[in-house]
Formats: structure tokens, sequence, C-alpha cells
DNA sequence: TAAACATATCAACATATATTGATATGTTTA
DNA sequence: TAAACATATCAATATATGTTGATATGTTTA
């Protein structure tokens, strides 16, 4: 039994997970087949560690499953449901590009500099 | 023309959308129907200010629409895919309750205390 | 037009989140 | 078992986000 705070809570939460760049961008690359986060990392272009840290989240959610080979360990959607959210929500989305992009509450956008300079 | 960047930061923002407890709130509590900006802050208990302005980002990005009645502004969902698009994501949630809520990395539940004391 | 009511916006701030570089752990192979 | 490689974890940090109370705006009614 939960509460309905516990279950807000817990929606809110799986939603969030697809509310990120990094993450969003691996189930994406996902949808064509198993990758190790070798070939993730270079495919989405940042750190090896951001791949592996947003890996385990999304494994530990049941977004994907892993299974090591050697020294690599490969990824892959483990919920087949999970596409047909991907692209419901993507097809939504089409509808109302501009909007979404320029919200002012909505801005997660992926940082573009870190580093000092 | 999109690119895969752009596109990335529209899905990413639109699931964003779905991320946070009173945005999800006021969708589950407009799904029994139409609601005004009072009757919302009652349902869900927290300030006014915080629904009318979740309520901008939902109406902005094509979640909820508005129409004044007199004094008062009556919100519903606007589109009816996000109503399937939540109950998708509730079901596949369902099956996992318990390690969502303890992802360590989605640790977005909606804040305790603000105040001090 | 003034008062009352409903909603929207603003400014401030505490917390959450994403990210990286450095490092640790695990696996294979010489 | 040491070296090489692949992946995972850690610590630090900048930025994004959610929230509130105060205030402004808009609408009705006296």
């Amino acid at each position: 039994m939960q509460t309905i705070d516990e279950q807000i809570e817990v929606y809110t939460k799986f939603f969030h997970g697809l509310s990120n760049p990094t993450r969003y961008r691996i189930i994406l690359s996902l949808l064509d087949g198993p990758k190790n986060v070798g070939e993730l990392t270079e495919d989405i272009g940042c750190s090896q560690s951001l791949i592996s840290m947003q890996l385990q989240c999304l494994r530990w959610c049941n977004y994907v499953k892993a299974l090591r080979d050697g020294k690599n360990v490969y990824y892959s959607i483990s919920d087949e449901r999970v596409i047909a959210l991907v692209q419901l929500g993507q097809s939504i989305a089409d509808g109302n590009t501009d909007k979404i992009c320029t919200c002012e509450i909505l801005k997660n956008e992926k940082y573009i500099e870190n580093k000092e300079g």
C-alpha cells in the first residue's frame, strides 16, 4: 500500500528518468540494439563516467538491462513498453517544438560549458 | 529542420514536464474534468502562486488549456494523448516502485520543508 | 470607480541535478 | 601476477529547479 504522495513520487521520478539529455540519448542509441559502455560513450560524446553513472540509474529503474561479455558490459532496453512511451512522447512533442523549447520553467538543457574559461 | 541536439532538448523538456510533483498532480486532478486555479490549489495543497506558475508551464507546452469564465480561469487537459502517456508511464512504473523510489540519481521529491525552523 | 475576489508575476533562496576528472574495481591476457 | 583494458564510483562544483510570500493584474459588483 502506498499513499498518494508516494505514488506521485514514483511516477514523477519515473518520468524524470526521461528528462535528461544523456539518459535520453542512451535510450535512443539502444533502440538500434545492445551497446557497450565504450560504444555509448563514443556515440553520445561525453565522459565515460557520466555514461556509466546514468546507465546505473537507467538499469536500477529497469529502463535497461546489462550483460557482461568479458571486459565489456553490454546494455539494452529491458522493457519494450519504454519504446512505446518514448515514441508517444515524441509524437506529442513534435507538434509543439517551439513552445516546449522556450518554456521558461522547463530549462534543463544540456550544460554548454562547465569549465573555467 | 532541427539538429539532433535540438530534438533531444525538446523531448527531454517535454518529459521533464511530467517529472514534477505539482505539475503531475495538476494533470491527475484535471483527469476528473476542468478545474479553476482555486480548486486546484485546494486539491493539491500548496501555494496559489505555485499552482499558477506551473499551470503557465503546462499551458505553454500544451498539456492543458485555459478558459476564462468571469473571475475564474478553468483549466483542462488539452491533448488526449497526454492521458495515454501518463497511463502508460504509470503502468510501467507500477512494476518497479521500490527501485524507482530509491534511485540515487532520481531524487526530485517534493520538498518537505523550506521554512526556517 | 472603489472594493472584493481570482489569478498571474516577481524576487529570493534552498535544494536537486548534471557533469567532470581522478580513482577504484573488475576482467583478460601475456 | 603484472600490464592493459573496460567499467564503475567518488568528490567537487556549477547550474537548474521548485517553492514561497509579496505584489501586480484582471474581472465583477456595489
